[in-house]
RNA sequence: GGUGCCUUAGCUCAGAUGGUAGAGCAAUGGACUGAAAAUCCAUGUGUCCCUGGUUCGAUCCCUGGAGGCACCA
């Protein structure tokens, strides 16, 4: 124990194995997800600020730099607390999808992690989450007008004149696709049409090297809490002027960026179809269904670090720590 | 104080000549490969207000309570 010549060779030890930890270290990512209105943003912001690096948003409404109060974009206090990418960087006139995203977010990443050994992410929309942490199989860029007019088959002539084309076109997928879910057959009808190739046969499934390892970091709460905290943000909301952010959005309902829960519930009220109240209370009700879908969508993730939304920050970064510890051993 | 009506799922209510019950909404679980805050699938969770009585059997009928609503005083 107290052998001088024991002591010295555990200092050389240790030392080798940092150099080595060091050099094999691969830049990190700590994804930082959860349900809406669970406090994403404020944790994100203490733990960039911790490691002194900057946050990358993957959140598919708050790229639209149209919307403001109903997507809860961080403050401005809070964005010049800490570099952000990827708020409100696009138009709701643009055409963004998780492809677009994910070639941009790996781009800026490479760019970060040039000048920072940790980046940290957060965001709600688990689809864009994993297309940074595993990515998503390739696929060619179709053009619209092949959506728009499978779309009007769709309204016209009804599901079952998808279902028949893609059982046609590709009877692997249709085998297991969820016949019911318009979106699902028209994105498969739209590929199969524009390349002529089956589009299961570009589902490779095959997750994505990356270069840096990532640590998913979920919040969760109480389901009550979730509800309670999501009932009052959106009284919030309304007070803060959602109405009137909503009003000069109206005309651009139809866009793809205005699908979403805030907007097209007041998007009825100004049609009259509803009450400002019952829209208010739809505006709840959906948002804690979004809420409860993005819980189903991250208990996927096997490896996630699970916190409290109201577990101290110092707590979560040592639980942190502690999993990029693990990971060299 | 009197009379009438009501009390069933989280909410609003339906229902069975007596065989322990079902709709809508809410809620719950799930799926997800360029629309994803989107889209889609599945699921009934119950001291039938309490108390005695009649009955083989009562949530239903009868007695007595409790609470609510309406009208009359």
């Amino acid at each position: 124990m107290n052998n001088p010549y024991s002591q010295k060779h555990w200092d050389k030890q240790d030392k080798n194995q940092c150099l080595v930890d060091i050099s094999k270290a691969k830049k990190k990512l700590i994804a930082i997800v959860g349900p809406t209105g669970i406090g994403k943003t404020a944790l994100a912001i203490k733990i960039a600020k911790h490691y002194n690096t900057e946050i990358v948003s993957a959140d598919s409404r708050q790229f639209y730099k149209e919307m403001n109060i109903g997507t809860a974009v961080p403050s401005p206090e809070e964005l010049s607390a800490v570099p952000h990418h990827f708020i409100q960087h696009i138009s709701i006139f643009q055409n963004y999808s998780v492809g677009d995203f994910e070639r941009n977010a790996l781009a800026l990443l490479q760019e970060l992690f040039k000048k920072n050994d940790i980046v940290v992410m957060v965001g709600g929309s688990g689809l864009y989450v994993d297309a940074v942490i595993h990515g998503l199989d390739e696929f060619p860029v179709v053009d619209l007008e092949i959506r728009v007019g499978l779309s009007r088959i769709f309204q016209e002539r009804g599901i079952e004149e998808l279902q028949n084309e893609l059982k046609k076109l590709d009877f692997a997928y249709y085998s297991k696709v969820d016949l019911e879910n318009p979106h699902r057959l028209i994105r498969a009808l739209e590929i199969c049409i524009a390349t002529g190739t089956p589009f299961s046969s570009f589902l490779k499934k095959k997750t994505s090297e990356r270069p840096f390892t990532v640590y998913t970091v979920v919040i969760d709460a109480e389901r009550k809490v979730i509800y309670d905290r999501i009932n009052k943000r959106v009284e919030k909301m309304m007070e803060n002027g959602l109405l009137a952010e909503a009003k000069a959005l109206f005309a651009n309902k139809n866009l793809n960026a205005l699908q979403t829960v805030g907007y097209k519930e007041l998007f009825a009220y100004f049609e009259d179809k509803w009450t400002l109240d019952y829209a208010v209370s739809e505006i709840k009700k959906n948002t804690r269904r979004f809420a409860k879908r993005q819980l189903t969508w991250f208990k996927k993730n096997k490896n996630a670090l699970w916190v409290g939304h109201d577990e101290e920050t110092d707590t979560i970064l040592a639980k942190i720590e502690d999993r990029i510890k693990n990971e060299r051993q």
